[in-house]
RNA sequence: GCGCCCGUAGCUCAGGCGGAUAGAGCAUCGGCCUUCUAAGCCGAGGGUCGCAGGUUCGAGUCCUGCCGGGCGCGCCA
């Protein structure tokens, strides 16, 4: 038996089915039923009215007043609107992006970066404690082939010329920082130096495009630091001290098939280093022991096998780690198109679209509203001709618009001698029973809702989706009625509720990253 | 072959832990600016919710099978 939210205003603010759910152990008729529940519910001030509907359900209307209290507490609360204690301060990682310094964002990397923004930002208004973090592997066999990338070109060796490593990367930022290096003065024999300065030029382009995607992130994890600080050691001696491990063809594989994973995996290679899994699994664990008992990873859901892997890993290590952890958000991919066509290729990268061409192309708010605007699970299409020639359609000015439209209606106010009381206003907000306004209402009062259920679904695209329709319920009703009347208590009311809307929108924009300008 | 995800209007997608006539944007067609920004509003057309079974009072939603697409699949990350 549930209690909902009515999809049509027809029927009402909730509706619940407890009739249909009850009819078969009360032998009654479902409408029967309804109707003697109906005539036994207590009055209350917010409920004007409860009727039976359709096959016996149960619709309950709002009071005005109930309206009013709530436009009263937006108004109150402000930015803060919207926001719950729901966890409680509880301590959670979302880990995202975590791209290596191989190269610049794609736009891959941009959907993940709004999405695990947009999360973060969602859980922090849930009331969860939330650390955006970073992992990055500085050391590793890609690191390598970058330094060889950048030593090669800054012996003026070309991709595909005799001396040019072997899958070497060909994109022109190799260029940039082989010359780079040379500008520096650095000493192209060391490898050590090339590598080095290589990781951090090109992190340090990463975080650029970050900050300009409106970004920071509060902690970044070395992959090297696991092995410096005896966190891969030890995970190492805590599998091998489960039992779980055998030795086979020269390695040492952990049976990864005990916890849920489909093949057993390897820990040690026949050649003495570790394969990714073991940085994987130590990593997780700094994630445990620094207190968190909630770790989201925002990832492509090309990294899906490392699912099974990585907990079966932690479980080996019979830590506490409940099975679960850490849990998953994957998303899939992105396909940038242009003319129909898809784009595989930009200039500065080579084999593909960067973060940094989608920002250039159509701005930070529209690549951002854009990549959070649909769920992760589905593939996601990127079409440049419309975000950039028909930019004036994008969705996000839409929203954008709404709330300059409010500030254009206070400056109005201004120019015509005006004030607003926002007291008087809130006091009469029951005057606000236009169908409009009661829709504006209806729709303003949901976001609480919304934000919960977006953050414990780990679903940021539903607060576009609602801000879409708060937005529509707004200009149908600035297009309907005139705010700025003669008779004040109107008046009043009806610009303390559209500086609701002008509210919650901007709290909303706020929690995806996105402006929320005063004019357009 | 196995695993995960997707399949809803011409296109891009919401709805998906079961509920009432399946929604939005774009595109098409027709209306609305002497009055707070027309980046807006109103209206029309457009659907066997991939297919077939099953569970249920009720299935776009849950289960099974099949078809189509994406991603992945023992010492790469």
């Amino acid at each position: 038996m549930t209690v909902e939210r009515a999809r049509d205003a027809k029927h009402g603010d909730f509706a619940t089915n407890v009739a249909l759910r009850l009819a078969k152990s009360a032998r009654r008729s479902p409408r029967e039923l309804a109707q003697a529940i109906v005539a036994a519910l207590p009055a209350s001030s917010l409920i004007a009215r409860a009727e039976v509907a359709g096959a016996g359900f149960i619709n309950f209307f709002l009071t005005p007043d109930a309206y009013a209290r709530e436009l009263g507490r937006i108004h109150e609360l402000g930015e803060r609107y919207g926001c719950s204690a729901l966890g409680r301060g509880e301590r959670v990682v979302v880990e995202f992006v975590s791209a290596n310094p191989t190269g610049p964002l794609h736009v891959g990397h941009g959907r993940q970066a709004a999405l695990g923004d947009a999360l973060s930002s969602l859980l922090e208004a849930q009331g969860y404690q939330v650390t955006r973090e970073y992992y990055y592997n500085d050391a590793g066999a890609q690191i390598q082939n970058l330094a060889l990338s950048v030593q090669a070109r800054a012996r003026a060796v070309a991709p595909g010329q005799p001396g040019w490593p072997k899958d070497g990367y060909a994109g022109e930022y190799i260029q940039d920082v082989a010359r780079e290096f040379r500008t520096a003065q650095g000493d192209i024999d060391d490898l050590d130096a090339v590598r080095a300065f290589a990781v951090a030029y090109l992190r340090n382009e990463q975080d650029r495009d970050l900050k300009e995607f409106g970004l920071e992130f509060d902690v970044y994890s070395l992959e090297s630091s696991l092995y410096r600080d005896g966190s891969l050691d030890a995970a190492v001696a805590g599998l091998i001290a489960s039992g779980k491990t055998y030795e086979s063809e020269g390695a040492l594989w952990l049976r990864t098939t005990e916890y849920g994973d489909d093949k057993d995996r390897v820990v040690r290679k026949s050649d003495g280093s570790f394969t990714y899994f073991v940085p994987d699994v130590a990593y997780h664990v700094t994630k445990w022991r620094r207190g968190f008992r909630k770790a989201i990873n925002v990832q492509g859901s090309d990294h899906h096998g490392t699912i099974a892997r990585v907990r079966a890993g932690l479980q080996a290590l019979s830590l506490g780690i409940p099975q679960g952890y850490p849990e998953y958000l994957l998303h899939q991919m992105v396909k940038v198109t242009r003319g129909g066509e898809e784009v595989k290729i930009s200039k500065r990268a080579g084999s593909y679209v960067t973060l940094r061409d989608l920002i250039d192309w159509v701005g930070r708010d529209a690549v951002r509203f854009f990549l959070v605007s649909r769920k992760a699970d589905a593939e996601f299409v990127f079409d440049l001709d419309l975000a950039r020639s028909r930019s004036e359609d994008n969705p996000v000015y839409y929203v954008q618009y709404a709330h300059a439209r409010v500030a254009s209606v206070m400056k109005q106010l201004a120019a015509r001698g005006l004030e607003l009381d926002r007291a008087a206003g809130l006091a009469s907000a029951g005057l606000l029973t236009g169908e409009h306004e009661q829709a504006v209402l209806a729709a303003l009062v949901r976001y609480p809702e919304v934000l919960e259920q977006a953050a414990l679904n780990r679903a940021p695209h539903a607060v576009v989706h609602y801000l879409r329709e708060l937005a529509n319920a707004f200009h149908t009703y600035y297009n309907a009625e005139t705010f700025i009347v003669d008779d004040a208590p109107l008046r009043n009311a009806r610009l303390a509720l559209v500086l609701g809307v002008q509210q919650v929108i901007r709290n909303g924009l706020g929690l995806l990253g996105v402006s929320a300008p005063e004019g357009m």
